[in-house]
DNA sequence: CTGAAAGCGCTTACAG
DNA sequence: CTGAAAGCGCTTACAG
């Protein structure tokens, strides 16, 4: 393989001068540069990412630890690690995927090892295993879902409180007094999926401020049981004029539902979820909703985290905790409710 | 950070027997590897990677090629990736992956700077641009996905010809006689998919030698195109009693487009599909599937590029081409067609 | 069975 | 503006 010292040789300077030639660490003659350049593009010098790492202690590689539970919808996770796996491209890192059910050693591995310069966590749960860990590592860490506590971190979520609190407000402003909301199903939240009941509490508070009634349930998050359920739901509060979703598989049964029960979308029923753009785009689910906004969480992540490491930021800058307000995107699915 | 000098001053030997201990590369009394281990585990010792990687030229880290394209159905690539990682974890190893657009600029970076032991490369293209680049790398590479030529690299995909025939010769053998085969769209093709023309050809010839009419599309990738397309195909076809859905997306919007033509599978028209179970449990889709195996074949191929790594196979042992014979996933929505 | 030393390929103070 | 040298933390022939 060819090293700094060929291109050295080949440019007549010292390694020293070739690699300061290369990183712009000190200025160089000009001449001496464009010789260095030279010798490297003739012989297809590519620095050795192992010896930089040990001599700069950078790896230029950042750790994506996602995290993948049962019950919930799998292919969502895509569009967070694009997001992620991109914009460090963008600002010159490498991403390391750790899928392994260990998320704590994994952790604790890469770290010790140094093998990364930064970490992002995916699908951060209210008391994530994976916290203290990352606390006590030498590296930065920046997440993906709010935590219970946010001591350390930089934390990037969407604003679930906001999202319940505007599902409601604005079916309410077009009249509605009766609501229904599925959540994800209850193992998720005992699993510290913490953004459910963020969603539902909010929704509830909102619900009661505003005299209108809001039937809560948690569902199933595969089909068919999830038909099942939305097809009760709807029989036993025959009054409620809009359904509100933070359940991905419950958007994906739900044009079946209704076309079942001869229902139709918003003269009958409002609808408003929330889910990924991508999500609504491949099964052309035709619900206004809330973007999750994955690929922007990660991205956010990333930036954050890659500004830490390389110190853009003063050093113990205030972590940060950003909540992505929610924005619906409108796709005709809310109407006035259907009068009598 | 603690280094392997800290280790054996502890220990109160040599560096190079710290280092001896730790990768049973000679004999060592059982005395010092035990004050050795002793000394690690209090000082909480990891070697560190970028050194090892130095001193070794072995990083333990595999490059993961992802290869996303429009009007493909991107939920289904979580399954190869999950596959890869998972399996390389069991092996030791960490994975790189890699998302960006220009994947030839990847691959020339990753193996050039030796960030990498290897190689997976997924969904490659009949004419893949990036299997120059890996052919003239130093490190070895497994692919995902049938390229036309299949010299230097190992290759692992699902067998779609044989999918094609067994597809038919199936529905045949209950007495079909005339079908509809339904592909991904054509840019899909253009853009080197040539699985999608596999399946095709090899549906075709087996139905011409078996006296079966099929008529073949390619249909758009999304929703509501594809609905649209399905129904113009069964309006047209109204003799077809058999439906081959090689396009994930059909397979999404097939209950609905039934369900709207008061039609039910098996009774009146036996289906089956080519998709993974992931997404057939996902979606709850009632039909019969051969299933793409995509977890098995990321395992496969991190198996056989590991072996390649560690020189498990004699060096230059041939490469293997394995294609995975279909496997159909019974779903009950294959039957003899309706008697007139 | 063990140790002292060289070397992997970089970067970066230290000198000039 | 440039060079000689030390050092990053490992592994591994070479000696004993």
């Amino acid at each position: 393989m060819v090293t700094i010292g060929d291109v050295a040789k080949a440019a007549g300077v010292s390694r020293s001068t070739a690699s300061y030639a290369l990183t712009g660490k000190r200025s160089i003659s000009l001449a001496v540069r464009e010789r260095v350049l030279a010798a490297v593009d003739e012989l297809g010098y590519t620095p050795n990412a192992g010896a930089r790492a040990l001599a700069t202690s950078q790896t230029r590689v950042i750790g994506l630890l996602a995290r993948f539970l049962d019950d919930e919808f799998a292919p969502a996770m895509l569009q967070y690690i694009l997001g992620v796996t991109n914009r460090a491209r963008e600002l010159g890192y490498d991403t390391l995927l750790v899928s392994e059910e260990d998320g704590v050693r994994a952790l604790a591995r890469l770290s010790a090892s140094r093998m990364v310069d930064g970490f992002v966590l995916l699908n951060v749960a209210e008391d994530d295993d994976r916290l203290p860990v990352l606390r006590a590592a030498s590296q930065p860490g920046a997440l993906v879902g709010l935590p219970g506590i946010t001591k350390g971190v930089d934390v990037f979520d969407l604003d679930f409180a906001a999202s319940g609190r505007v599902m409601v407000e604005r079916l309410h402003a077009l009249g509605h007094t009766e609501l229904i909301l599925v959540s994800q199903p209850e193992h998720v939240v005992e699993r510290g999926g913490a953004y459910v009941w963020r969603l539902a509490d909010a929704a509830m508070d909102r619900a009661q401020q505003l005299g209108v009634t809001l039937h809560h349930y948690h569902a199933s998050s595969s089909q068919p049981g999830i038909g099942r359920d939305l097809n009760r739901y709807l029989d036993r509060h025959v009054a409620a004029t809009g359904l509100l979703l933070n359940n991905e598989a419950a958007a994906a049964a739900l044009p079946r539902v209704l076309a079942d029960r001869d229902l139709e979308s918003p003269r009958d029923l409002s609808v408003i979820g929330r889910y990924s753009q991508e999500f609504a785009r491949t099964f052309s689910l035709p619900y206004s909703a809330i973007d999750s906004a994955a690929d922007e969480l990660g991205r956010r992540a990333v930036q954050q985290l890659v500004a830490r490491i390389e110190g853009g930021l003063e050093l113990n800058a205030k972590t940060v905790v950003d909540l992505i307000p929610p924005v619906i995107e409108d796709r005709g699915s809310i109407a006035p409710p259907p009068s009598r």
